[in-house]
DNA sequence: TATAAGTGTAAGTAATTGCTTACGCAAAAT
DNA sequence: ATTTTGCGTAAGCAATTACTTACACTTATA
C-alpha cells in the first residue's frame, strides 16, 4: 500500500477534510457530517491521512479528535519550491521582453 | 476521468517525468529510455500530463517534444501556501516557547 | 524504395481505490 | 441498567489505475 503525502492529497475529499481541520481539531463525526458520503468512508480517509502523517489523532473518551500536521505538508511545498525558480525565470524572461519593447 | 494536477503528481513515475523535462524539453523516447517500464506506459503518462495542462507537446517531424508548463504547478503551490501560515504560526509559537525558556 | 525510428492506441489484466452495508465495542447519557 | 453516541473494521463491489503486448501509422534514413 502506497502511503505518501502526494497520494493522500490527490483525493478531493481528503483535501476537504484537511480544509476542515486546518483551523480547529474536530472529532470524526463532526467531520463526517460535512460530507454526503458515509461515516465509515470518512473513517477510512482519516486512517489514511494519519498513516501518512498528515494528521494526528487524540482520543478523548469516545471521541477521536483529528488535528492537522502541517509540517508534513512541507514535503509537498519543498517539491513544488524546487520548480518555482523555473516559473520565476519564465516570468523574468517575459518581463525583460516587455521592457525591451518599451525602449 | 479525473484530470486534475493533484491526481497527476500523485504518481511517482509522473513526478520523475516532470523532473526529467524540467530543465530541457525531451521527446517521448528520450523520456521512456530513463524508465524500466514500457514506452506505451510512458506515452500514457505523457498523455495524462498534457491533458491536465502540466506539459505541452510540440511535434517536430516524427518527434514529440514534451515541455513543462510550470504555471500549472502553481495551482498546487497556491493550495499549499494557504496552509503555510499555519506551520509558520506553529514555528513562531515554538520559537516563542524556546525564547521563554531562555529567560 | 525498403527499412528503421518515433510514436499513438486498443485490448487485456492484476492491483488498487473509494465507496457501501453490516456488525461489534466502549464510553457517555438517561 | 438500558440506550444512545462515537467509533473501527470487515466484506463486498464497481470503477479506476498502471501496466502489458500487439498493431498501425508516419517520418526519416540507407
Amino acid at each position: 500500500m502506497r502511503r505518501d503525502v502526494f497520494q493522500a492529497i490527490a483525493d478531493p475529499t481528503r483535501r476537504e477534510i484537511i480544509q476542515l481541520i486546518a483551523h480547529k481539531k474536530l472529532n470524526l463525526n463532526a467531520i463526517a457530517n460535512q460530507f454526503d458520503i458515509s461515516r465509515p468512508a470518512i473513517s477510512q480517509h482519516i486512517k489514511l491521512l494519519e498513516e501518512c502523517g498528515l494528521i494526528t489523532i487524540t482520543q478523548e473518551g469516545r471521541d477521536r479528535y483529528c488535528q492537522m500536521e502541517f509540517k508534513k505538508l512541507q514535503e509537498v511545498a519543498k517539491w513544488i519550491e524546487q520548480y518555482s525558480i523555473f516559473w520565476n525565470k519564465k516570468l523574468d524572461a517575459l518581463e525583460q521582453h516587455l521592457n525591451q519593447k518599451d525602449k
